[in-house]
DNA sequence: CGAATGTGTATACACATGTATATTCCGCGA
DNA sequence: TCGCGGAATATACATGTGTATACACATTCG
């Protein structure tokens, strides 16, 4: 079970002395991204210097920025799969409305960890093959957690929903495409944000039940 | 032919090279990138040599890469408007869905366009401020477009929407989430991927009719 | 005709980058 | 204690980049 993800393991299974480690190579290159500056311009050099380590060092980790930005990738899914199970926590125990409390999850999550998940978000569409499956795969993650939980949610409340997966999968990219949006505006705006997703996602879900009926 | 008294220069004869426009230099721009190759990471020697050009002539056409890329950008949202002209079009002289129709246009125009489209598809959350502000222009286009289209369309029916703003935004970002990813899969797989956007905006506007009767 | 102007090129420079090779450093077992 | 082996660095090189400067040619206009 690995339990080390964003913490800088204070562990020493083996010997270590370990002046470098990949989680200091990830960190230093999440220092560097930003709204303006894309994964894809970031240079080995760049995370090295960030990092304050001599570039070649940089090869005992990855083979090359490719790689780390796959580990990257991999680094978001988690934090982002820790943000469903919060989300779906909060929603359970409460009386409010389980779209809008994970919805706010959601953002404030996204405010919160900082540039992590903005690489998720934003980052999807360019990059090496490799790159953007490992996008699809967290993506997919997402979407097959979210599936389940409509459709518990529907059976709960005696309904079920026209097409479970298409639900998801709309749920998915649209909040990623907002959430990709606000994070280029400022967090004053959060919660006018977080009322438009839930109207957005209400009306999908509205939907699906509306149509299951007709169909 | 007199030559210089200086370095006799190896006799190659100096052909005098046609005009260059702006568009020579989008044109090899686009054909630069791909799935792979994003916009940030064209350099201005490079675009210069597709186009067989000296890089120092880049500079009588465009300050830098940046501008080159608002231009494209520009360039994009025209070829969307002429797809959403289309579309309009065709939905209103048939007796299909005009959803399905609409939908089945923008792909089509999106496998045409060779990666024109591409760009403001996927390119959206990174660059510069002035590149972001063009992307978000013309998705602001889109939406409103679509805004009129919506509300139009509602009344021709009867009905009306519950936040016609609201649900062409949701759209418009879905619809180009999914164009995005459909760029990764093959041709073959559109039709598939047209049903599946179809449902989705079927969801989204059954949605909000049903959630106009109950607001 | 000849100068002015506008457009494209060649050359050059000062960087940055990825990485190959050699070198130094340091903890550990002998 | 030594020295050995791996980790980290230093140096170096070939290549790519943006752009400044100087030059060549064509066209326009006095």
């Amino acid at each position: 079970m690995p339990s080390s993800l964003l913490i800088p393991t204070t562990d020493a299974p083996i010997v270590r002395k370990a002046a470098i480690s990949r989680e200091d190579l990830l960190a230093a290159t999440l220092k560097i991204i930003g709204p303006n500056r894309s994964l894809s311009t970031v240079s080995l050099r760049e995370v090295a210097r960030e990092a304050g380590i001599a570039p070649n060092s940089f090869y005992r980790q990855f083979r090359d920025m490719g790689e780390l930005s796959v580990a990257l990738i991999d680094l978001a899914g988690s934090s982002l799969r820790t943000i469903i199970g919060q989300a779906r926590e909060r929603a359970t125990s409460t009386d409010r409305s389980v779209i809008r409390v994970s919805v706010e999850t959601f953002m404030e999550q996204l405010r919160a960890d900082d540039k992590l998940l903005h690489v998720l978000l934003r980052e999807g569409a360019v990059g090496s093959d490799d790159f953007k499956h490992a996008v699809e795969r967290e993506l997919a993650y997402f979407e097959d957690e979210l599936r389940v939980d409509l459709i518990r949610l529907a059976a709960a409340d005696g309904a079920t929903l026209y097409q479970p997966a298409l639900v998801a999968r709309a749920i998915t990219r649209l909040v990623f495409a907002m959430g990709a949006m606000a994070m280029d505006q400022p967090p004053e705006r959060d919660p006018e944000l977080i009322e438009e997703i839930s109207q957005m996602l209400r009306m999908i879900l509205t939907g699906s039940h509306a149509l299951n009926r007709t169909a």
